[in-house]
DNA sequence: CATAAAATGTTGTCACTGTCTACATCGCCG
DNA sequence: CGGCGATGTAGACAGTGACAACATTTTATG
């Protein structure tokens, strides 16, 4: 005789790619690990081992989804602050420090979306990611093409090499230092908010100074999709 | 020493330590994967799983020794490179250069060495790679007090800060190249050399012009040894 | 030299993981 | 209705990191 439960569960869960997605960046958020396990995450959603097979093929399928949803994130943010300023210098100067403080407040979610764990053998990236990466190097050449360096560069042929070694200079910048600070192998994390605004804006000055040349046949993002 | 093998493997393996870091980094070169099981690292030396315990006490131990390993190499083709040369702006250049191809040329181990592989869950770092790491920082400040962006800056009291703001962005902006290259987010890999080579000469410049100012209470460097 | 103690290697075991297959339950559309 | 595809569950499997008990070798000590 089942007895009726008052709080039926019922048997199917009603959204759960995304539940799954959201105690994936929950746990992310507290333990700052990339090393949860699949069955962990399907218990905190209240299912069972094996339910999310049946939204992601694999591990890896689901942490891709996880990273695409760090991107999101990231270029909602940085549209934000780009949309609460003018001057291009300082737009550029705000998206580096968003860009930052993302990766330094949840460093394992940065380092899942542009670390080395979700690339393929082939060094190929998953498919999901690439079109919110996409979006995130078109911000960066909007606002350096309008200026953002402290000269306007038009958008026109034979600007491309400029602007991407440009993105590539800022880019490498601001990668590098925020998985310093998100790493711990510099410091102090707390408020690592004066360190970085001042190196940035020492670095942007000499860019300013010295556009690097990049050789031709250069790309800059992510390589072939892989799935 | 060594019995003759021509029949009986002797009990004892001999160096099984040292083996079994070789072979780590075997399968790192080949397979540039982190996700390598102790099991197999076992089987390649030809010993039973459990005999890397009595070296290590856990896998994190294992991988804190092959990292230490990959320092070693960094820092003794650093310091070969700067030996090689005698202008302090080449000697640094040449540094650079060293680095980065280090992790192009070998992006697993550059990942492990650097990333959050093995920091704790308290941004600690294994006590191992510490004294390595402090070799390369001490490389890179002799360097640039040397004058290796343009001019000399005297390790004297009061200069401190100014040349740990050059080593930082110097480290920011070769790291986050790097990692660039080696994941595979901007490419192409095979012929990086000329990418780099103009990249950081132009960042070098720019760097030249304009030094960053750090914010007091900032250090450079690894976190507390973890062990 | 003998023999106890320490070092090193092996076998067996455990809980846990990712993934596969088979089965159960639900919602939807004819 | 009814069946069918989508979704969730249960069980199984090989492989993993780690532990304990045992075997073999080296070394130190009397």
């Amino acid at each position: 005789m089942p007895k009726p439960q008052s709080h039926k569960r019922p048997y199917h869960h009603g959204d759960l790619r995304r539940a799954v997605v959201e105690a994936a960046l929950e746990i992310l958020r507290e333990t700052q690990s990339l090393e949860f396990s699949l069955r962990e995450l399907a218990r905190r959603a209240g299912v069972s081992h094996n339910a999310p097979y049946k939204h992601f093929a694999d591990k890896r399928e689901l942490l891709a989804a996880v990273s695409a949803a760090g991107f999101e994130m990231l270029t909602k943010r940085m549209a934000r602050e780009m949309a609460r300023l003018r001057d291009p210098r300082e737009q550029l100067f705000g998206m580096l420090r968003t860009y930052i403080d993302l990766g330094v407040e949840n460093p394992a979610l940065y380092s899942l979306m542009f670390g080395r764990h979700l690339s393929g053998p082939d060094r190929s990236r998953p498919a999901i990611e690439l079109a919110e990466g996409e979006k995130t190097k078109a911000l960066f050449a909007g606002v350096i093409s309008a200026g953002g360096l402290g000269r306007a560069i038009p958008k026109k042929p034979g600007h491309e090499r400029q602007i991407a070694g440009a993105i590539l200079a800022c880019w490498s910048l601001v990668h590098g230092l925020t998985l310093l600070l998100a790493d711990g192998l510099v410091g102090p994390r707390k408020k690592s908010g004066a360190l970085s605004d001042s190196l940035v804006q020492g670095m942007l000055d000499g860019l300013a100074a010295e556009l690097p040349v990049l050789p031709p046949g250069t790309w800059v993002g992510p390589q072939a999709p892989h799935q």
